[in-house]
DNA sequence: TATCATTTGTACGTATGTATT
DNA sequence: GAATACATACGTACAAATGAT
């Protein structure tokens, strides 16, 4: 293949900058090259630079798509699919009717972010709420689900969406043994996290919980309830408790929006790891 | 503006086009409406249902753009859309020159998904490939990354891809503090991991592992370097493992293809945690 | 409360580059 | 080399949400 000359394109290059408003100071015209990297490419990694790099800070405004479109000389697609990376990237947010802004956790270090996440297992804030969706009675778990102990009879089957500080942060199914919901606090699926509450103060006892760990990407109807970026990473969990006889009393799926989630696990040379203690599963 | 209609394809059965052979027992025209949903989330609809529902099947072509277009009576930018997101969610792949094909994992149940992914203290594979990419002798850690522990005064630095069946899976950048690196085997780092490998055979001990996992969008270095679609959802991981003094003695931090990365935790009240079973001193 | 300008989302048509078959 | 098929990119138009008037 030939090394071409790049093609000379200077069209909108000459314009005044118009750009006052915006308190993006961007730099001077780029010259963006075709080439082997995509112009939408080039144009992310401009962008995703002046995010890392402090040059564009949490909830600031980029300048409208138009205006980009000037700066760097090329269409509206091109820009748009530069947001659209970014966007699924977590580092922007754009929002119909409103400028496109930085994410308010673009830019924070790795283990910084850290913090703000959600281990599974811990307490709720203060403002966390429980959104109970619906609740079947008398139902059977899934066939196949169970990758430890063996499913029972009848179990209520919940579907709930947790938020923390208004933003939903994780969609739920659950199946609780029937007779054993029957034994909980009336209401107290709308009050509190049903696997820590089981695990503290159920009564048979939980021999063993486990839980199952992926990343994925969120589907549409995911997207919509975590009010979420279609195809933004996720976690999606599985969790299992068992009773001391083997008993499945407890299965719940989870999907955390990636920007909430976050465990912790210890490794060590005197411990058997979990997995080593398992059945391999098929 | 009224739309085209669907033009009935049923015409077009030659002989060579292989078209006629993908299993995509399309339905008959599916009628899109302008509406609430986009014409291109209406589409992705339809073909992750198809995909989810076994219409369409792991490794399946489905149709030239083209003529999804004339199908849907929609152009090619909103095909293109849908394909897009699906890509996004790990469902299809498309590449350049080929046919739009159903990913080889799609399809598959959540718990069947974790036979295939690469729990990272897991054993390595027979076809395991360990690629260094470069080496730094005598670093230091970087500022406030170390959540446990206390770094040493000179670490190695190592940058590192893995690769399972000739895919790559996780990349990564570790630092081992530097005395404790010399007393290796030489080329160690080309065949081991280091992690595993240390907590089973270095001395001195190590006394504590710990792990942090978030889940994040890939951006465009850790894209290609993994050979994954840019923003698909990857496993960002830090661990770092002590010596009994405390001494933060690895550092690591790794970034895994959502589509193989899976943990297990255990969870319960009669299962005393890891460190809970920890040596407290020698 | 209603209207208007702004800004992004969606969608169409078209053209060209480039990898695969 | 030729045909096929996807990736990138341009220009244009309208819809929908937002914020200010």
């Amino acid at each position: 293949m030939e090394s071409k000359g790049v093609v000379p394109r200077d069209a909108a290059k000459s314009t005044k900058d118009r750009i006052t408003e915006t308190k993006v100071a961007m730099s001077t015209a780029h010259d963006l090259q075709h080439g082997p990297t995509a112009l939408y490419g080039q144009v992310a990694s401009i962008i995703r630079s002046q995010i890392t790099g402090g040059t564009l800070r949490a909830d600031d405004d980029l300048p409208p798509i138009e205006q980009l479109c000037e700066r760097y000389g090329v269409s509206r697609i091109t820009i748009r699919q530069a947001i659209q990376t970014l966007v699924a990237e977590g580092l922007l947010i754009s929002r119909r009717g409103r400028r496109v802004t930085v994410a308010p956790q673009a830019g924070v270090s790795q283990a910084d972010t850290f913090k703000d996440v959600v281990d599974p297992m811990s307490a709720p804030q203060d403002d966390h709420e429980i959104t109970v969706l619906d609740r079947t009675d008398r139902v059977v778990l899934p066939e196949g689900v169970c990758f430890i102990g063996t499913p029972t009879a009848s179990y209520v089957r919940l579907r709930k969406v947790h938020r923390s500080g208004g933003v939903p942060y994780c969609v739920m199914e659950m199946y609780v043994d029937q007779a054993l919901f029957n034994r909980l606090p009336r209401g107290i699926e709308r009050r509190e996290k049903l696997a820590p509450f089981l695990i503290k103060r159920a009564n048979p006892e939980i021999k063993v919980g486990r839980e199952r760990i992926i990343v994925a990407a969120a589907d549409f109807e995911e997207a919509q309830m975590l009010e979420y970026p279609m195809a933004g990473p996720v976690a999606r969990m599985t969790r299992i408790l068992c009773d001391p006889d083997g008993n499945a009393i407890y299965y719940g799926r989870f999907t955390y929006r990636g920007d909430r989630f976050g465990v912790e696990r210890e490794q060590g040379p005197y411990v058997k790891q979990p997995w080593e203690q398992l059945r391999k599963s098929k």
